[in-house]
DNA sequence: AATGAAATTTACCCATGGCTAACTTATTTA
DNA sequence: TAAATAAGTTAGCCATGGGTAAATTTCATT
């Protein structure tokens, strides 16, 4: 009847068919790219991921040997089909979660950030709590109201 | 005027004085293992954590080298007062995530595990906003209630 | 006080995901 | 088409935070 608590790195390790929180990364942004011309290539990725062109290289060469894009030496970046799908839940969720915090007032700027944080971790069950609530806004559009003036109010506070 | 990503890896890198996730993890659990004592061991803490014995000594040594904790070879681990005050600013984040997430309607069985890798990831700002989040609805028991039966509603669809 | 058990440390090893430097391949362009 | 430039890869490094096996220290007990 113990609470069980793990460190985090325990948390974030790679499951069976789960991929790692940079993979994810990775997999989102060649999606996005992707999203032009149907593909994009490693120098591309890593300048929208902010890493060298080496750490795109073997990243890339990772989701291949995983069968989520298509890549051969200095070639073009695609996304196979379960690549494609998986990329697509992941930019889903990634504007799930944007969405829930602005809802919550977490100002534009740090949005995508805090987003890019939060995305790595929470289960699909959390994710299912943070669309109800944007939808019980969105259907409530009196408390929305209501709670954009309480945290107006609560602007020069401090926690 | 572009958006600014970048990978995981890179949002949790160590600053300067700031704390990595694991070592928070050892921190915020020492801290709640010294409540009794005064102090905690290695055994206990390895125990607590679900890590092997070795693991816990490493850390310790990084937290002793850092201040946080008193800590000699085979001895008893105790707080140094700039541990126990971020050890005890952990437990708040900590509490405010896990009470968001109940609010929410993440389920009890979940709000732990959510709350450990959630912890981790949140901006100050943030935490400022999980926190009106709490103080609204405590505010405003209606909406409380109004909200938990429309969640009610929505726990059998899917995402 | 000596011995055996328990606690702890040390010395390695592993994987992840970055990085740089140096090399190779592809593409321009003169 | 040859040379210059750009793009990409490889090899090898680093830090983190895990792990095991073997040594060491501490403690309890006889």
């Amino acid at each position: 009847m113990e609470k069980d608590f793990y460190t985090f790195s325990e948390y974030m390790k790679k499951e069976d068919d789960s991929l790692t929180a940079s993979m994810e990364d990775y997999l989102e942004m060649i999606y996005r790219l992707s999203g032009r011309n149907g593909f994009t290539r490693i120098n591309e990725l890593s300048a929208a991921l902010n890493v060298q062109p080496p750490s795109a290289t073997k990243m890339v060469q990772k989701l291949s040997e995983l069968k989520l894009i298509k890549y051969e030496k200095y070639g073009v970046i695609m996304l196979e089909e379960e690549g494609r799908l998986l990329g697509e839940n992941l930019i889903k969720r990634h504007n799930v979660i944007a969405n829930f915090l602005s809802l919550l007032g977490v100002p534009d700027e740090e949005i995508l950030t805090e987003t890019e944080k939060i995305e790595h971790t929470v289960s699909e069950q959390t994710m299912k709590c943070f669309n109800d609530f944007i939808c019980f806004m969105n259907n409530n559009p009196d408390i929305r109201k209501k709670y954009i003036s309480y945290i107006e109010g609560h602007k020069s506070n401090l926690l």
